[in-house]
DNA sequence: GATGAATGAGCGTTCATTCAT
DNA sequence: GATGAATGAACGCTCATTCAT
């Protein structure tokens, strides 16, 4: 908290004005986090495609954006992988949340038995998981990400999960 | 390390007999757990089947045991998003440890072209990384796993790496 | 620095609001305590006086410290015998450090042959480095110092590192 | 302790059968010390020579026996400047023990009026405690004692003690 | 006599949070 | 509203000593 504030140039005791715990802070930083995400996904969201068209949308916007954006990244990892992240999530799944645009693809992807029978979770896990993995990869220098090997990559995402 | 000792019914400086360094211990303990994940893999391990076949064997196991035993899990998954996991991988990645069964596995995949040319790290997140976030789901109680999931999920992981 | 701490009067933490370690607070301790001594060493300093008068009266000063002063003079003796106290000689006698003094006084005597050809170190000791066994063997109530003690014992440390 | 113990190929709890605590062990490893250096200063002690010759005599053995004995000296060193130390030398000065030859000695010069009427303890700080002090100078590498050096140095104590 | 595993108080340091100014 | 000095429980680790074997 002290090397925020001084890189906020703001003294220690300010953002306590702003945000009640540190974890407040967090909190907001992954909510306004998430919202500059469904931004770059909802910017020429093919709405009326396919859906395996839209998945390959997010898949790419989403896999650009953390490779693009490596601090941003860095954080949500840390966040995903954080207590913070279980309730989060455990508040995303059986919580009064309204619904975000991948929820609404699965649900529809569903009840058109275009991808297989499982829970929301797992095909959360098995469409994006492997992405934000990749991501890390890079980040850390074990692989060298190309075009062709995200093209490959977001494809075995999708064949993952369609029936 | 207090908690542990205490935990363990013994003093605090008792570790250190046992263990160099808190890092020592932990590293300890990841290896341990891994030697027991293989030492389950490589029980009935179908050898002469098709590759497919055996990157099913592996995938079933390690998911099975990651759900009959929910601290190991616990503990592989913090190892997992550590400053440990990621210097653990790096040597794997590019170290001069010897091979695994589940390296072997890949290599000979991507030589018979039975899987996606993509590098190995991708392969791993894409096949296995799923199924460690599955069972995370599954310990955190946001899923309730049954066979057939089970088995549409590690399919799921299949369709992603194959060709 | 509990102790230290407790003595002062506040938390643990506050110490290293002022002091990054412990090792500044102690070098800190001994940059201030040497300050103190030279202002009394310069307060009414004999400028034109002999060498022989100078170094008297750098002596008696010296020694007026140590006894009036036993707990700064007890810092100064466990600083001098502690690795801090080699490093700061060891810098004092090879470093950039600007001169003293002492080490003016010396310099000169040496170019004046009044004192003998040995090496700055060794005039120190033979010059400066009774006085403080002494003040220690006072400190300890192992003898009981008058005047005419001090002043022959000031007259032994002169008498030692002169022609 | 450990370390001790590992280096005299014993176990760790062999030393507590012969020495009651790390004290105790400290204590007898200085006696044990001190005995070879009083049996140095005794071979070839000049017994009927001037008090002067006698002086220099232990003066130039105690200073080789520090120089040519650096762990030794280093324990020496510290055991001076430690609560064993004071608790020793407090001993000597009133306690019950036998006379030595240097107490033997000053004792002497003071009833002949040869050295300066100091107490005791003033006159081996004056006298012997440069000698330390430059061993330790050399010991550090702060300077580089030859045989002039050495001489003139031990005359310099000498003209500290003489009247 | 000899062993060495076990102990636990204490070390220097950190950091989210508070509150008087 | 803004500040930043103050807090103190907790961290990983050490080491002289003990005692069952």
């Amino acid at each position: 908290m002290a090397t925020v504030a001084e890189m906020a140039g703001v003294g220690a005791g300010t953002i306590y004005i702003y945000f009640e715990t540190k974890d407040a802070l967090i909190v907001e930083i992954h909510s306004d986090l998430k919202k500059r995400i469904f931004d770059a996904i909802n910017d020429q969201y093919p709405e009326s495609s396919s859906i395996r068209e839209r998945f390959l949308h997010i898949a790419k916007t989403l896999l650009g954006y953390c490779i693009s954006s490596p601090m941003e990244f860095k954080f949500l990892e840390q966040f995903h992988h954080s207590p913070y992240g279980v309730a989060h999530r455990r508040e995303k799944l059986f919580g009064k949340k309204e619904r975000d645009i991948t929820t609404d693809l699965f649900y529809e992807a569903l009840e058109k038995q275009i991808v297989k029978d499982l829970p929301l979770a797992i095909l959360f896990e098995l469409g994006f998981g492997p992405l934000l993995a990749i991501a890390r990869n890079h980040a850390l220098g074990f692989i060298q990400l190309d075009d062709g090997m995200i093209e490959r990559a977001v494809e075995g995402c999708w064949h993952a999960i369609r029936r």
